[in-house]
DNA sequence: CAGTATCCGGCCGGATACTG
DNA sequence: CAGTATCCGGCCGGATACTG
């Protein structure tokens, strides 16, 4: 046995405990995850080029980063024909489309609630520059 | 005018315009945010150091980090008395209790979809063994 | 008590170039 | 087309120590 273990490293030390929704929040809300899932919710079955315009400001690295995520978490579909040229399509999967409520409860509070917000923070900024 | 704007740093380019709810996510589903807000929301009214324990495993500087931007994002309130020694108070506000159905909801995914996604992981990581 | 100060490592994501 | 390879910077978050 080398070492006691040290804690310097970054144990994930899951905030899992304090909070029942901090499991879903680590699979789908990271910085491209809802773009592309809503995309794929809403424009159906895609080729990765098609994902990489609707997303635009996405570089391919990171879009295939995400898309194995997805994958690998069961939330998309990925489909592998070998053309020449290759062609790959991205479907969502049922357990991905499950989240469909979710994200469209989410869009409501955002309509209903970013101009708050945004207000909220002006009101902030205005208080802490005095 | 010194020099083109080079494109190096990391200008935001946020998702948000393929996606409506890239918002909310920004606002909310931060690594510690949830636990916060399910904190006060469950227990109601708390102090730095009640929250501390409940959250646990959170560090002073990162709890503080992170109630300073939901105070200003105007999910929560914190109220000083200026006693000795010192008492803040944190609670939920009403923008901020108006997000509790919806973490509901995603706690309600978490229990029906979770084992699902742990399922699909671990074959992933099979097949990818192979 | 309720924080702040300092240091520091890792990881995520971006830029750019290249490939079966 | 659908990616991979390489390099790299910033930021988030952690560890530790200190303060009005």
């Amino acid at each position: 046995m080398a070492g006691k273990p040290t804690r310097t490293a970054r144990m994930p030390t899951s905030p899992g405990s304090a909070c029942p929704i901090s499991p879903v929040v680590d699979i789908v809300f990271s910085r491209w995850t809802t773009p592309i899932l809503w995309t794929l919710n809403e424009h159906g079955r895609q080729r990765f080029v098609e994902l990489e315009r609707r997303i635009a400001t996405i570089t391919p690295k990171v879009l295939t980063q995400r898309l194995r995520q997805l994958e690998r978490d069961g939330l998309i579909v990925r489909t592998y024909h070998p053309e020449v040229p290759p062609r790959v399509e991205y479907e969502i999967s049922d357990l991905g489309r499950s989240l469909a409520p979710l994200f469209a409860h989410l869009a409501d509070w955002v309509t209903t609630n970013l101009d708050t917000v945004e207000q909220a923070r002006h009101d902030y900024d205005v208080r802490a520059a005095r």
